[in-house]
Parts: structure tokens; sequence; C-alpha cells
RNA sequence: GGCCCCAUCGUCUAGUCUGGCCUAGGACACCAGGUUUUCAUCCUGGCAACAGGGGUUCAAAUCCCCUUGGGGUCACCA
């Protein structure tokens, strides 16, 4: 299964859509496994359904793979000695590989209407057989067949597939996968188009970028042998497979939009530091011992090993993924995190002033610990950005207790008393406040900070103070 | 339905290949305490799993078989 030659792997995503988690995934195993190995990480772009593809989805994909820190030594925008790397640019390779096919008789032109191929699958379905086709053209002879391609008929060329072969998939994590060749259907190679699809494409590029390594989906597993047919019908070297475990939703199944958001875009949207979600993909179907789980992508390189591959399907367990954002947003310097920080509070329409640079590290400080993701910061500083306050309905209450303000009244008192602002050692200044005027510390706290930011929770009510500056702080506990 | 894959706490997993150190470890979530003016953080403790049945063996979560359950896939998509 192993052997010397170069550790080549790739990633090959087909632009019709975003970034899935499951493809980020993929693409992060080889890319580490490419990292560990000294190898060369591919990408390589599966265009072959013209109908579907867009240079936006294409883009998007590539903007989500940097954004999670994945980079490639090969591929678009960075070239590379095995090019091109789309399949839509690479179609001498693929039609003289057609016509090998076909000279060599492991490929033949089928005529039949894809209205034959529907009926021909209801009637098998309906008899509980294998919908596959059932190989009729196979049976045309060559005169026959070239005439009729000639004459302009349409078709498609299929593989032959051999009669009684066994095809053995040695994987990785699933070891000795068998399969049957009676059970692998004369698949199509090439469309009526001409185009090439996918199967018969794979083998041909991985072969010619020398491939050592298929790491990809489990999803693929089933056609596999269609590939590895393929190459052998070539002669071709096969790679290695690694089919990794699949990424389920909640229900248990492949994960969807159904079930929560699938577009790695998403989650930069919504402010997910990429370095808590290239963690979290690292941990589904993979592990580097019984107790490391947060760490970074050196750690991961140095720690990548086939043999830890999962075999198991994954859920996505979105609680685990907010508790690792929420560590590393803790973790983070606050000048670091503020730059996170700049593009959601822009979003917000919040302005930050020249020279309110320090005052903003600071409110981003206060608020480290006590956001989830960065999305949450404007909504939840916005008292500080904004000329009003919302108030809430915890602090409304708060605001209608009894004597809430008759307390903010001698809390304004107090404090225009003092030299300092926020008065020095606030904690203690308003303990003995507290006693002073036998009032609870809640009762005291609540209708402050109700005034303040219109909600009971934030910073430490001394650290509100300052971030909001005397004047405003003033003005705020007297508003009606 | 055919074929293929999988099976340890609710979830992610360690342990499985190379049986014994496993009265099964960690983390998330949850619950209970503690710290705290609030919120959050943090600390302590708790709950909780080898799907079932047969073998093999002195010994099985670990090896084999069956059952059950779950998933994937059956396109001129990739």
């Amino acid at each position: 299964m192993s052997d010397s030659r170069p550790i080549r792997v790739r990633f090959a995503p087909s632009p019709t859509g975003n970034l899935h988690i499951g493809g980020a995934r993929t693409a992060l195993f080889n890319w580490a496994f490419a990292r560990k190995m000294g190898g060369s990480f591919i990408l390589r772009i599966e265009d072959t359904d013209r109908e579907r593809n867009s240079q936006e989805s294409l883009d998007s994909i590539l903007n989500s793979l940097r954004w999670l820190g994945l980079d490639w030594d090969e591929g678009p925008e960075v070239g590379g000695d095995f090019g091109p790397y789309s399949q839509s640019e690479r179609s001498e390779c693929y039609s003289s590989a057609a016509t090998k096919g076909l000279e060599e008789g492991w490929l033949y032109r089928c005529f039949c209407s894809p209205e034959r191929i529907q009926k021909l699958k209801e009637e098998k379905l309906a008899a509980k057989e294998n919908p596959h086709y059932d190989r009729c053209c196979r049976a045309l002879c060559r005169e026959e067949s070239s005439l009729r391609s000639e004459s302009g008929e349409s078709f498609v060329l299929r593989f032959s597939v051999p009669d009684d072969e066994e095809i053995i998939i040695a994987d990785h994590v699933r070891g000795e996968v068998k399969f049957h060749s009676s059970q692998v259907e004369d698949w199509v190679a090439v469309r009526s188009t001409g185009m090439p699809t996918y199967n018969f494409v794979c083998a041909l590029d991985d072969a010619a970028m020398e491939i050592s390594h298929v790491i990809r989906g489990e999803e693929h597993l089933v056609n596999t042998p269609k590939q590895v047919l393929m190459s052998r019908a070539l002669g071709l070297q096969e790679p290695d497979f690694v089919h990794v475990p699949l990424i389920l939703g909640q229900d248990g199944k492949k994960l969807s939009k159904r079930t929560g958001d699938t577009a790695v875009g998403d989650y930069k949207e919504k402010g997910y530091p990429p370095e808590a979600l290239f963690n979290f993909l690292s941990l589904l179907g993979f592990s580097i011992d019984d107790e490391t789980t947060i760490f970074g992508s050196e750690k991961l390189v140095s720690a990548f090993e086939l043999s830890r591959i999962n075999s198991s399907g994954a859920i996505f367990d979105t609680d685990k993924l907010a508790w690792i954002c929420g560590d590393y947003i803790r973790a983070c310097s606050a000048e670091a995190l503020t730059e996170r920080l700049l593009p959601f509070i822009k979003r917000a329409g919040f302005q930050v002033e020249e020279g309110e640079e320090e005052w903003l590290l600071r409110v981003v400080a206060s608020y480290q610990e006590r956001i989830g993701l960065y999305s949450d910061f404007p909504e939840m500083a916005s008292w500080l950005f904004e000329g009003s306050v919302e108030v809430d309905k915890k602090a409304a209450k708060a605001l209608r207790a009894d004597g809430a303000a008759a307390v903010l009244m001698e809390i304004v008192k107090r404090l225009e008393a003092e030299s300092n602002f926020p008065p020095q050692e606030f904690d203690s200044w308003i303990k003995s406040l507290s006693e002073e005027l036998e009032i609870g510390m809640g009762n005291l706290m609540k209708p402050i900070r109700a005034r303040l930011a219109g909600t009971l929770g934030g910073p430490p009510v001394g650290e509100m103070m300052a971030l909001l500056g005397k004047e405003k702080t003033l003005a705020r506990l007297q508003a009606t």
C-alpha cells in the first residue's frame, strides 16, 4: 500500500457552490498530511459540469480555504508543473484517453436514448433488481458503432466493466474493501456533449498529477471501483485511498443545509474565529491523543497520522464549536481581538473616531470573556457606541423597583462630589455606600447598570463608568 | 431493495491493529456547589458508555461469527 514515491495529495472541489464544511475538513486533512510528510498539496478544480460551474463559486471556495489558513502548492493562482489544474482545460488529455479506450475496447459507444435508459431503470427497480444499464450497446460491432456515430447519431461513451473481476481497495482507514465487478455498472465516461464525467477524469488526473494518496469523503468509497478499473485499463499507477468518515448533522445524516449552516463562509460571516473552526474540524474524525483538544495548525501538522483517522461518522456539535470559539476569543490578545472585531463593528454602523483606539482596546478587553463570537460584540457593546440606551425587560424591572430613582439620585450626587471619576477603588467605594445607605448591593448596582447600558449584564460597573466617561455616565443616570 | 461502510457516555473521542496496566480516561453539554455587585470567566464535584447474542482464550471494549441499529451510494453531479 505504501511506496516511496513523493507524497502528493489533492483537494478537488467542483465550483458549483460554496465550500462545504465537509469539503473543508477533507481539504484540511489533505493539507495536514502533505505538510506533515513534506509533500505537496494540490488544488484541482473539477469543473466538468458546465451547467453548474461559476466563477463566483470558485472564488468563494478559494477564499474560504485561505480564510481557514489552508494554502496549496499547486493549483489555481499558483500554477505548478502538473497543470492545468482545471479540468475544463485538460480536454486533450481526456480525449486522447477516450480515443484509446475506444480503440482498445474498454470504452464503447452507447446510442440508447435517455428515455430508454430511464424506462429500463424503472423496470429493473420495479423488479427489485439493480437498476444498471443492460449493456445493450456493448454488443454492437465496431463497424456499426462507427457508422452510426459518423451519421451524426447521438451517443455517450460507456466503460466496459469486466464480467468477473475482484476489485480490492486498500483503504488506509477501512482496510481492504472488496467489490465485485458485477456490481459495477457500465457507467458513462463521456457525455453526449463530449464532456467527460467525474469518474473518467478523476482517475486520469490523479495519475497524471502523480497523486499518491486520495484523501476524500466516504461517500466516494462506492465509486472508487470505477476509478480503479480505469487505472487498470490504462495501466496507471493507483493511488492509495483514504476515505474519511462523513460529518453528520444533528439528525445523524450527512450534514446538509437542513440541519444548519454548511458553508464555511457562513461561519466567517457569523464571526467564528477561523482558528477555532480549523481546530474543531480537526477534531471531527481525528484526534491527537486522549486529552488534547485545543491546538493550532502547527500542532496538527506535527501530530497528523493517517492511522489516527476514525472510521465512524461524526456529528457536527455546534455546542462544542461554540465553546472552542469562546476559548480562542479569550486566549487572544486584546489588540488582535480588536483587529478581528473591527469589521463587525463597522458593519453594525458604529464609528470609532481617531484617537479612540486606546478606548476601543479597553472596551474590547472588558468584553473579551463575555462574547462567544465576534458578531456578539457590537450588540453587547452597543450602549457605548450609541447615544440612546435600549432598556431590556430585566433592566426595566430593576428601574421600576422601589427606591430605584432615589438611589440613582443619590449616586449622582456622590459621584459629583468625588474628585476622581470613577471613584478610585470603586468596589470598596460602592460597598461602603451600600452599607451607609443600607441598600443591598443588588439594589444599588442594578439600576445603575440599567441606566448605563439598558441591561443587567456587562463589565464591572466601575469599568462601565470609566468606559462611558463622566459626562455621559451622569447624564444617563439622571435620564428619565 | 442491491452493494458498501460503521457501531465506547446525549455529543466529540482515548483505549481496538500489537487481548491482561480499563471496577473504561479526557473534553463539550447538563446538574450541584464555590468565587463574583450583574453577566461572563474561573475552580470543585456529580451524572453518564463498551448495541445484543454466540464463540476463541487462563483473560475480550479489544479477535471471529450472527443479529440489530445507523449511515453512504445506486445520474450524461462531483
